[in-house]
DNA sequence: AATTAAATTTTGATGATTCAAAATATAAAA
DNA sequence: TTTTATATTTTGAATCATCAAAATTTAATT
């Protein structure tokens, strides 16, 4: 029988932290992953005993989770429904950006391969998402390109707004306030580690000033790297 | 907290059977319901007596259940995410009039309102679906025609075919191929009983035989009805 | 009315997922 | 290296939805 959703979610939580905490070595921690899915870490550690039963993960007790090939693939091919999902909402269904998330989060347990498949051919078998991460393959094979942020991207210098890795509603509604999405070409005016402020050269060269935590979860690229 | 899938089912099973027996007064026996969720008996017993705990249906035991007011409303709107969903899986993302319903059976679930409302909007509030079953308002008020049948109707007059009364993909598959699509001008040519026969023109005037039980699946209206 | 047949309800159990709180292990600090 | 703090695992229990099979009720037949 298929994955539930909750196994599904468990795989894409451990997906994300594993992809987040870079290292490819690293093992996700069950506080982290109890965290990130809103249970309490005895829960998680049942399931995840449960998950390493189906081979999906391997469990070193007090150590952490790692995924194994098998659901590292099942975990990329949940993370491709989900961002297909968001980009068919706000390019067909003309949601906003801000709303697809919580929408694709339940979405993309219910569709079927056929409809994903349908839906990533309507889009063109596009590449990234509408926050800009990456859409894997339906083999489950995802190319995570490695961006600098605001925090860490020269000053100064044109870049395009590549990525933005917080899916708050409230936090994307204010970015699409001030055209700070994906392609938009930008460029970090001043940095001040001091007063907590990054303050970013936008659309029509409006200036935008934003703290530092906001200011990590802008990824951009350099100009000519965008074709 | 919203109610979970497996009350939605229930309640759009009773709910389908309740309509198909017609009479208001008559109960869905637990036999029916269990039949139509495919669960033993006893299952069914036992969800039911939890709605019934719940204020959605009315329990006799022995007897049957019946929705109450508020498990009725809560029906429709299943259904009319269904219908909505099923239509948007047509219309905007091209699939085909066979292989939406078992899609639209798990999407329903998980659409929220507003991707709903959206829908219908898009669909310019569209008042049937695909097989011309009705969509019920954002209210849960349905307003369902009475329609003749292939079995029913006068023969050797024209009508338009109105609504297609079985999901089964088989079938819907065969009934387009010969343009049995709800919208359809057709008429009846002659009807035997013994034969199990029932002789339709359909488009271009084109001969199609099929059974009386298949006939007894397609409703229609009578040619001026339809606008 | 007595028996048989058919449907319904009960009972006891199971799997999946979860929590609270107690027990234990690991890591950090003194 | 003890002690302390923090994280993890266990244990016991709860909920939801389900089944198998036994017990019961209603309906149908003789």
């Amino acid at each position: 029988m298929p994955p539930s959703s909750t196994v599904e979610n468990y795989l894409k939580a451990i997906f994300k932290a594993q992809a987040a905490q870079g290292e490819e070595k690293r093992l996700v921690s069950m506080g982290q992953l109890a965290a990130s899915l809103d249970v309490v870490p005895g829960t998680a550690t049942t399931m995840v005993k449960a998950l390493a039963e189906s081979g999906l993960v391997n469990y070193e007790p007090y150590a952490g989770v790692r995924l194994t090939g098998a659901g590292n693939r099942l975990a990329a091919l949940v993370l491709r429904r989900h961002r297909l999902m968001e980009l068919f909402l706000v390019k067909i269904v003309g949601m906003s950006w801000a709303e697809v998330h919580n929408e694709a989060e339940r979405l993309e347990h219910a569709a079927s391969d056929q409809l994903i498949e349908r839906i990533d051919v309507m889009l063109g078998c596009p590449s990234t998402d509408p926050h800009g991460d990456p859409i894997p393959d339906s083999e489950g094979t995802v190319v995570t390109r490695k961006y600098e942020t605001l925090l860490t991207c020269p000053v100064d210098t044109p870049v395009v707004l590549a990525r933005v890795t917080d899916q708050d509603a409230e936090f994307l509604r204010f970015l699409e306030g001030n055209d700070l999405t994906p392609g938009q070409p930008i460029r970090v005016e001043t940095r001040d580690a001091a007063a907590d402020q990054v303050v970013v050269r936008g659309k029509n060269n409006q200036r935008i000033t934003i703290g530092m935590r906001a200011a990590a979860k802008l990824q951009v690229a350099p100009t000519d790297s965008v074709s």
